[in-house]
DNA sequence: GCCCAGATGGCACGTTGTGCCACTTCTGCA
DNA sequence: TGCAGAAGTGGCACAACGTGCCATCTGGGC
């Protein structure tokens, strides 16, 4: 069977591994008693390593729910990225994002639920919001020289671009967490958000 | 004279004054050194105050700089508000951006300024891109009932539009700050980047 | 001039995040 | 299979961060 990746090295998938236990138990922690009420040491304990260890896999014991918070954004640039380039940008969009939130290989059905677990905590935790910002910053850039391609637009319009469908779908994410809407919304209402902002605002 | 408010009393006004002296002696540090080599106790000293009294101002030592960096933005929505309310949304947000981001009563010449040098030093300090992601996301929020009424599109689309012509006055402003243009080019690039992206993405 | 509210400073303390070193485990090569 | 180098892990010490608490001082109202 041909492997697109050269093959993950034994020690590489335990790490990955490692990475995503610490990242549930942060979740966790922080969907139970708030980011405020959790030291990196309780995620660490949670997790099974020393502080010390925590500290080499996350910067902050913010940053250890990043991987869950980007894993939306992270499916749909690469479903975009698969998307045929015949297809009309508006289209692709909009394609890729139901795709991306909708389950399937590879997407852990309950992704979307831990978004939304942290999204109602990061009310009053500041901390906790700017990694859910550091992540659709750092979408918005990765998703420039994705759509770069499928457009001739000069760079500033195609950062804007970017950062214009990059918004649409924080902005789907965030409506859906808010509302008690099952997981199957998400994709419909980040489709519609999409549509609308592609399609320029009312007058 | 009518004064429209009822008058900052003297301590408010040295507690804004005081306010201000962090604000400006923190940007000229970070930008010195780096806000990684910058403590909070440096900017409390340059600021001529105790460290105990820097935190009763600022939550962070990077949330020093957010009046600076939410300057332009407060400017802007400040001027929508005050547009008349028969333009048409599309020209009341360019007319608003243009008046914001040039020289005028209240608004120092420097303000864009203090912008660009964070900027540039955001690049390696995370917690510093933070603060301006939070001031966007504020402005965004603030944003919404301002725009509410000028449209008569339901709640989603009044958000989102929100969040598109915050995210085209972010852009403008960081692709401004990432050229050597003038302060007075400003104006013109968030004026062109409300357009487009009001306007709708090319396909 | 007195008094209360609020601003300030000092101190102690728990938490955060990192440098350094010793130890263990994995990987590649003979 | 065995051995050496590379890499992951843990413990320790330490500077910085951010806050609760209390004592002091300033300023505005009666």
């Amino acid at each position: 069977m041909p492997e697109t990746t050269p093959r993950p090295s034994l020690t590489e998938r335990r790490k990955a591994a490692t990475q995503q236990e610490i990242a549930l138990a942060a979740a966790m922690l922080f969907a139970e008693h708030g980011p405020e009420a959790t030291t990196a040491e309780d995620i660490a304990r949670a997790a099974g390593l020393s502080l010390r260890t925590f500290y080499r896999y996350f910067r902050t014991k913010e940053d250890a729910v990043a991987p869950l918070l980007s894993a939306g954004v992270r499916y749909w640039i690469d479903e975009l990225a698969a998307t045929p380039a015949e297809l009309p940008l508006t289209e692709a969009l909009e394609q890729s994002a139901r795709r991306a939130l909708a389950p399937g290989p590879g997407r852990p059905a309950q992704a979307l639920d831990w978004i939304r677990g942290l999204l109602r905590v990061m009310a009053d935790a500041p901390d906790l919001l700017a990694v859910w910002h550091r992540v659709h910053h750092a979408s918005e850039l990765a998703l420039t020289p994705v759509i770069a391609p499928r457009t001739d637009a000069d760079p500033l319009e195609t950062r804007l671009a970017a950062a214009a469908a990059n918004t649409a779908m924080r902005v789907a994410l965030e409506t859906w967490a808010a509302s008690d809407a099952p997981a199957t919304e998400a994709a419909g209402l980040a489709a519609r958000c999409l549509r609308e902002l592609t399609a320029g605002l009312k007058v």
